[in-house]
DNA sequence: CGGCTTCATTGACCCTGATCAAAAAGGCCG
DNA sequence: CGGCCTTTTTGATCAGGGTCAATGAAGCCG
């Protein structure tokens, strides 16, 4: 693999908490992947033979019912890590929204290296327990939202992961990395009732939508009383 | 505290992990608390300067809306963890739902224990990881399954977390720890809907309900079906 | 045992968001 | 530039589940 030491995600990934001779040695274990825009890594219900940090691009993970409804159930930066240590199954499928590029490791090899690494495994922890209380807050959306409060939510989510750390209370265009059935599946609307929230907002004048896929936030305060 | 070594959890909790020495050493840092049913430990938004281990009763994890709309993001049961390591503010409320007794530590002295003993933290994160899981299974259902699809859930996953271990398939009756609106917390529906899918599902015989909190499954493969 | 309080059930009605359908707007490639 | 395909928007209608209201059943304690 590329030399660690070099990595855009060095200081951010999980891998900052190791010394330069660890790296080494972690970077004889992974590769580089790239995978391109809507290609599936993992699927739900398989046996999840990788982990993976994300270097450039974004996925989702998606759990799905038998007859086909999907609902996102997380969205992955870069430097963020996907996979499941500890060998259990995926429980959801994770798939490419963009092209990405990744950095991966054979789940059983990374499990032992993290078992010698306990500074690595607390960084883990770290990202894992941050994990969970985003996912237990976008269930207080998803359970008890209305669909405007959750377009709003979900649109203030953006800005804060989107844009520039510290830029959100300020800046206020940015690129979604979505198209409207994926928000909607974020969500649990339909692409009709998010595009109609949407059309909406900009009636109202809180945001403005120059094209397809971009945001321009108008009125922050307003968005984030409608958000609840 | 009363000795860890004697505790009825010491083969359950993360405290599994541990050495008779390690484990003096952590019975002096905790202590026993019994907490009384409907008591709230955590407050949503509050710093939490506590973490636990559940020895006994039944908790629940609360997000809320501003203007009180209540989510159920988790259910803590005995041998279970809870706290946020790792020093932010819980975004959740705590509060038993029926009498329990739990092994308290103060937050900053558990992450410096834990940062010396890689065992333990490594117990936390398969947790978390499980929590994680179980949370993003969740939101499948808060948003994007019917209500009778999310009652049939709730039963399901009643049945396995409640019957001992292996008798979810065979054994057919079990207590809840909830009362109808706390159901109804759980799923991201109102009372009445609750009730009223309970009750359709009793006249169609797939379950019976012989008091206030007792569930019997007469039909499981149609429950499952019915789970979607 | 009986009254009081809390919790659960049932009913009538309504509204939000889903569904079905069509048109419009973008994007892409020859 | 023009045609084709995909994505998004808009419209009309419908139904699942929410809301409001009343009744019924359980638990509690004097």
């Amino acid at each position: 693999m590329t030399d660690c030491l070099s990595c855009i995600m060095r200081n951010r990934a999980i891998c900052a908490s190791l010394q330069p001779d660890e790296l080494l040695l972690l970077s004889r274990m992974g590769r580089r992947q790239r995978v391109s825009s809507g290609h599936t890594l993992l699927w739900e219900g398989d046996d999840a033979p990788v982990v993976a940090n994300v270097l450039e691009g974004v996925l989702k993970l998606v759990a799905a019912t038998a007859d086909g409804r999907e609902q996102i159930v997380g969205i992955v930066f870069p430097s963020d890590f996907i996979g499941r240590p500890f060998g259990k199954e995926s429980p959801y499928s994770v798939s490419a929204i963009s092209a990405a590029e990744l950095c991966t490791f054979h789940r059983d090899q990374f499990d032992e290296f993290a078992a010698d690494h306990p500074d690595l495994q607390q960084k883990l922890l770290r990202r894992t327990l941050g994990e969970l209380d985003r996912a237990r807050r976008w269930m207080l959306l998803l359970g008890r939202k209305s669909a405007s409060e959750k377009v709003a939510s979900f649109l203030l989510e953006m800005a804060d992961r989107l844009l520039p750390r510290g830029a959100a209370e300020t800046a206020r265009g940015f690129e979604l990395p979505f198209g409207r059935q994926q928000i909607a599946d974020i969500l649990g609307l339909t692409i009709e009732t998010t595009s109609r929230q949407l059309t909406k907002m900009r009636a109202d004048g809180l945001i403005d939508l120059p094209s397809r896929r971009a945001v321009v936030i108008n009125d922050l305060a307003a968005l984030k009383e409608m958000a609840g």
